[in-house]
DNA sequence: GTTCACATTTAGCCTACCCTAACTTTCGAT
DNA sequence: ATCGAAAGTTAGGGTAGGCTAAATGTGAAC
C-alpha cells in the first residue's frame, strides 16, 4: 500500500534528522550543504515531504520532522550503522571506506536483512565509529558528550565517536589511534583556535597535534 | 568517468541476456513482459541501450547484446548469484525469498563488496538454485542441461537447477525434495503434456506427481 | 500477390528530481 | 526606522524512465 521510500527521500529525511539533533529547525541551506544539493532543489523535495507529512515546514524559517518523518529517518539510521558493524566485523571492511558502501545499501535492504545483520552481530548498540544504533521501534541513546575541541589541559578523557563522513579524516584518525574507547590525556591547547595536543593511550601514550577542525569531530567523556 | 548504470539499466541488459542464452534475438514484448513493462517503453529504452553501445537493435527485428553489454550483464548475474549465495550461507534466508532481495541488492552493492562475500564463500561456482556464477571476467559456464518435462518414463536423473524467479513456486519444490543434487526416477508420465510421476531420492524415495509447466523448470542431468 | 493479425515504433504525456536565474523575505547593522 | 546581504522561494527548464493511443511494419495464411 505505502510505496517505499526513494533514495532520495530518505537521504533528506536523514540528514534533516541529523541537522535538528543540535536542536531547533534544520534550514534550507544547511540542507543543501550537507546533501551537496542546490538551494531551490530542497525548498522544492521539502514542500513534498510537508505534503506527505513527514516534516513541517514554515516558509523562510526551516523545516522540523514529524513523528512518522523522525521515526523514518530513524530506521535509515539504524540500516547504515548496522550495515557499517556488519561490513566491519564480517567482512573485513575498512573502517574508513565503509561509510559510502552504507550510503548506497541503506536504501536498497529489507528490514528482514537488517534484522538478521543486527542478530549475527548479536545487536550491536553502537556502530563502528562510536554512533550508537536506534532501536527497531525507533528509540536512540541520547548521549550529549563534549567535544576534544571543548577539553582544557590536563583533561583526562575516553573518546566515545567520531564523524564518519570523511574517509580520509577516518584514515588519520586511525593512523593516530583515535578511535572509541581510546584513552587521552590533554597535554596542550593553544589559544585563538590553535591546535590542541593529546597524548594518546594514557599517561604514557604517544603525543600527537590535532587541529581545532579536526578535535570538534571527535566527542570524548570525563574520565 | 563512466558513470555507474542505473537500476533500470542494470535489469534490461540482464533480461537481455537471460533471453538471448537460448540463441536469436531478443524480442521487444519478450523484454517487456519480462520485466512487467510497456513495449513502448522498451522501444525507448533499447534505443538508449543501442546509442551508448551496449546492444544492437534492428527495427522490428529484436535486439542483441554486444561485447560491453554481455560483460555488463554478466557482472549483474555475478552480482545477484553470490548475493543469494551469501543471504543463504551466512544470513539464513530462505531459499524461496531470497531472489527478491538480491534484486534490489545486486545494484547496490560495489564490486568489493561482492568479491569480499564471494571469498568468504570460497568462491562458489553455483547459486543455491543451481545457476552457474560468472567470473570475475565475465566467463560463465556453458550448461545445456534438459528439462525433467524432456525426460521418458525410466530415466535416472540428477537435478541440476531451478529457476528462481518466483518464490511460490520455489517453496513448493523444496516441500517435494527437489533441490539440487536430489536424484530422480521418472517412474510414469501421462500423454498430451499431462504430468510426470518421479521418485524422489533415488528407487527408494517419495514419489510425486508434476505439472508440465512445473517440470520445465527444472534441469537435470542423466545418470 | 493480398490481406490482416500481431508486433513494434512513434507521438505525446507524466512524475520524480535535479539545475540556474530571478525574485522575495528576513534580520542584523546602522 | 531603514537598508542591504544572506537566505529562501519561484519560475522555467532538463534528464531519466515510465505510460497510453495511434500509426506502421512484418510475415504467415490464404
Ligand atoms: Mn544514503
Ligand atoms: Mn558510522
Ligand atoms: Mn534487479
Ligand atoms: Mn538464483
Amino acid at each position: 500500500m505505502t510505496a517505499p521510500l526513494s533514495r532520495s527521500v530518505e537521504d533528506y529525511l536523514k540528514t534533516i534528522y541529523r541537522l535538528s539533533e543540535r536542536g531547533g529547525a534544520a534550514a534550507t541551506s544547511e540542507i543543501a550543504q550537507r546533501m551537496d544539493l542546490a538551494p531551490a532543489s530542497v525548498t522544492g523535495m521539502v514542500k513534498k515531504l510537508a505534503e506527505s507529512g513527514h516534516l513541517e515546514h514554515v516558509p523562510y524559517h526551516g523545516v522540523r520532522l514529524t513523528g512518522p518523518g523522525r521515526l523514518a529517518a530513524l530506521a535509515v539510521v539504524r540500516r547504515h550503522r548496522i550495515l557499517e558493524t556488519y561490513l566491519i566485523v564480517k567482512l573485513g571492511y575498512d573502517w574508513a571506506s565503509v561509510h559510502e558502501e552504507a550510503e548506497r545499501l541503506e536504501h536498497a535492504v529489507s528490514d528482514e536483512l537488517v534484522e538478521r545483520m543486527a542478530e549475527a552481530l548479536g545487536s550491536p548498540r553502537y556502530d563502528p565509529h562510536g554512533a550508537p544504533i536506534p532501536t527497531r521501534d525507533g528509540e536512540i541513546e541520547q548521549s550529549d558528550y563534549p567535544s576534544l575541541a571543548q577539553m582544557e589541559v590536563g583533561a583526562r578523557v575516553e573518546l566515545r565517536q567520531v564523524d564518519d563522513d570523511d574517509p580520509e579524516r577516518l584514515r588519520f584518525l586511525k593512523s593516530l589511534g583515535l578511535v572509541p574507547a581510546a584513552l587521552l590525556v590533554v597535554t596542550d591547547r593553544q589559544p585563538f583556535g590553535g591546535p590542541i595536543r593529546v597524548k594518546v593511550g594514557g599517561e604514557e601514550g604517544e603525543e600527537c597535534v590535532i587541529g581545532m577542525a579536526l578535535a570538534a569531530c571527535i566527542l570524548v567523556e570525563r574520565r
